[in-house]
DNA sequence: TTTTTAACCGAAAACGTTTTCGGTCGTTGC
DNA sequence: GCAACGACCGAAAACGTTTTCGGTTAAAAA
């Protein structure tokens, strides 16, 4: 089968390939005869543009990256699935990569992105990423570049996240309000943005409420993404304070479940022993028993926002218009379950 | 910043873009030290190709195309992870598009993905999908294709699944062991193969071990990827047999924990008066109260086989040989726990 | 000295599209 | 009758790469 091109079109006709595109394309400088007689043959012959000539002529290419740590999340899934419907409206197309939280990989990746010519790129860091100079060099190739979530502060470009300091505060002031006085908590990694916030976020609701900081409540659980780490410090943080506590406030949900399933099998009765908060709202914790309270971070809205951002100013590039950057603040809300 | 280009490599070593292009890629006509010489300088100047460029001339993207029904779904998370992992290591980009279950949309991805010139498709079907025909234009197209998990029979290509008869046989059947008699069955829809076979295995194992199939125990839930579906199910079953029934076997574990909900809810006790086992081992399976026995489908492994069968049908394509299409059985497993 | 050969390099075409810049008509205005 | 104009179309260059096919040297063979 002789693939369809514009060649093959415009011997068919007796006309010029230019003629042909320019048909094709609605331009004023051509016959609607001729542009009728095009279009019917492009239809019939199910003539469809070459995308690397048009790539290569357009320097655009129709595709969108995505860089995110993990595949396997609720969070994260969601963030893909508002992504996806935004690029599908558009007929953008959007190569999907993960860091798996590695730097290294991270950075290589952005690298492929960039050869290949994306138009934009979103990504949501790995954990460990400190250097930021592979998101300088997006931005020296002047590709549009949208942080969502893990973001970088002082990385000059668009950013679609959640106020991480309020919600947690929140979150724990609810908890404060319900009476609960010895509240620990279990923070992620010591270096990403959001998991600094919702730490600060909780010791300000704590402090705002006249109750001391005490240190050995925080955990960090440097490997958040699994949920055994949730587990074996809910079992220390039980060896360490013992009665000494009386609820537990933690970075993800991942973790919370993980200390759930600790305090269920050691006969730990949640909320009354023990209340428990998690954050990020993932589909599981309304159906685990106790039912969790969690903070709902709207991933979906979070892709949908940064791709409407992004497409935004990859328009805007195009216009050669200027584009000022974007903070979105998207909103959270808290969910009371029966485990507080 | 101007582009780096193989013109501007070759100016500024005087030498002309052949030369440089075949120094690149160490073609044994070009002296060793102007090979280094350009490897040196496109080094230094961080060239990289212009991957329109390239596709253009040798007709190859380095992309492929992933069509699946559903993002925010454990087992759809999970294939990807392992197509990704196989990308990553040969390089290849991977285009990721959902179809929201939506036959025409999965119709129109395939389109895209076709004028994009992807060098190979792998696809999970629709459930709704009953039409074949933008299959096989991929097959037309001379482009290889996988099917995962949602296959189509009829369909001339390599596929990647499980034996969900069996897996199923093995599920009931181990109910049946157990002692329990009167084995419902929440089925999916009633077009997609897995669903079918999945209730095949179910119907076979009820004979084999002279048990009545009786048909009033089996509920259709065509909205199967909402747990809602499966509380609402569970109502009428408990409404329709009250207590002639003893277990419940589910085709995926989102309407096995729907059901669990309803149980729980109104105090019907799981294992004692009612066993339930579901489908697919989704990790919140392992979390929930009772625990879920399941049967361990292996996403991450059917993505990465799907990618290799993929690259090896690409590569043989690539050296003209003659590409024989496989069909893998991924292992499965049933997982016990509290629930049965 | 002349011919052959090997080693090295470049010219050029091709992939398919887009767009600028003219060019050729026939028509209108004066 | 001539200039000007408008309508329509095509030639050609450009995007950056790859690869075939010669071509130019200098050294080896005759």
């Amino acid at each position: 089968m002789p693939k369809v091109t514009l060649k093959v079109l415009a011997n068919k006709l007796g006309l010029s390939t230019s003629t042909v595109s320019k048909a094709l394309k609605d331009y004023s400088d051509i016959n609607e005869e001729t542009k009728l007689k095009v279009q019917e043959l492009a239809k019939s012959l199910n003539y469809t543009p070459n995308a690397f000539a048009q790539g290569l002529r357009n320097q655009e290419s129709k595709i969108v990256g995505v860089i995110i740590p993990s595949m396997v999340h609720y969070f994260f899934s969601n963030i893909i699935d508002g992504i996806l419907k935004e690029a599908e409206e558009r007929n953008y197309m959007v190569v999907l990569m993960q860091s798996n939280e590695d730097y290294d990989l991270e950075k290589k990746q952005v690298d492929v992105l960039l050869s290949k010519g994306v138009d934009g790129i979103i990504i949501s860091l790995a954990n460990k990423t400190r250097d930021f100079s592979h998101l300088a060099k997006i931005i020296d190739y002047n590709i549009p570049l949208i942080l969502v979530d893990k973001i970088a502060k002082t990385i000059n470009c668009s950013k679609v996240l959640i106020d991480d300091r309020k919600a947690s505060y929140d979150a724990v002031n609810y908890l404060i309000q319900k009476g609960y006085k010895r509240i620990a908590h279990f923070r992620g990694d010591l270096n990403p943005q959001n998991s600094i916030d919702r730490f600060l976020g909780y010791k300000k609701a704590l402090l705002d409420n006249n109750i001391e900081f005490d240190p050995s409540l925080v955990y960090v659980c440097d490997n958040n993404s699994d949920f055994s780490d949730g587990y074996e410090n809910a079992e220390k943080l039980i060896a360490d304070h013992g009665n000494n506590v009386d609820a537990l406030f933690t970075v993800n949900d991942l973790l919370a479940i993980g200390a759930i399933n600790y305090f269920n099998e050691n006969n730990i009765k949640i909320p009354e022993r023990i209340a428990v908060f998690g954050f990020s709202n993932w589909f599981m914790s309304s159906v685990i028993s106790p039912s969790l309270s969690s903070i709902e971070q709207n991933g979906t809205k979070m892709g949908e926002k940064s791709a409407q951002i992004l497409f935004q100013e990859i328009e805007s590039k195009h216009k050669q218009k200027p584009i000022e950057f974007q903070k979105v603040i998207i909103d959270t809300e808290l969910i009371i379950r029966k485990s507080c």
